[in-house]
DNA sequence: GAGTCCCT
DNA sequence: TGGT
């Protein structure tokens, strides 16, 4: 894991935040909702880039377009695709980049993000407002697990042996930035899923 | 083939 | 932590 924490600049911000605005506007917010049971998750989520994540009663998957517009997702934006060669440095370009709105009270469970083909590339995260209590753990997830805090313009990286391991999001602080109009937290999480 | 759900 |  890598924590690179304040990488992005307020100004940075605000500009990532006007082209993810952009992309919601076409590809809005859904709620995924849990295999088998259909639960909904408390964070809503879109996608940029060929392939996004989406959850329902049939499962955990990558899907080329939307779940309820049915149009292709929106391109992952340049400054994002400058960002993942600059702070990864993995020489394959990454596939879908995960939109996660988190609401005031919103959170997400222990998981390991596995439904990529490559695992070899890592994840790129940043974060986006109110800060998030995140929490990482080991590959088993009776493993020992340790919290600590990601702010707005931080970026996490996991690779190596931590990308596939359990994480998870306690709990939003909000009101604690005042980049967003309202309290809550975007993260995006960019990824390679197919074999290079 | 289940799972980022919930809960303690 | 582990059943669902």
């Amino acid at each position: 894991m890598q924590l690179l924490s304040g990488y992005l600049n307020h100004p940075q911000q605000t500009a990532l935040l006007e082209e993810i605005r952009a992309i919601v506007a076409k590809a809005p917010l859904f709620t995924p909702t849990m295999p088998r049971w259909g639960k909904p998750f408390s964070v809503r989520m879109s996608n940029c880039g060929p392939l996004g994540w989406v959850s329902d009663k049939s499962g955990y998957r990558y899907e080329e377009t939307h779940p309820v517009t049915g149009e292709p997702w929106p391109a992952i934006p340049d400054s994002l695709m400058v960002l993942w060669d600059e702070v990864t440095g993995y020489s394959h370009s990454p596939q879908a980049c995960l939109i996660n709105y988190y609401s005031a009270d919103a959170k997400m469970g222990l998981h390991v993000d596995s439904d990529e083909k490559d695992m070899k590339a890592p994840i790129l995260s940043i974060s986006l407002g109110d800060d998030a209590r995140f929490r990482l753990g080991g590959t088993e997830r009776s493993a020992a697990t340790k919290s600590f805090l990601l702010r707005s313009g931080d970026i996490l990286i996991l690779d190596g042996a931590d990308r596939m391991a359990y994480h998870g999001v306690d709990r939003i602080d909000a009101g604690t930035s005042a980049l967003l109009r309202e309290p809550g937290r975007i993260n995006l999480t960019i990824r390679r899923v197919t074999l290079p």
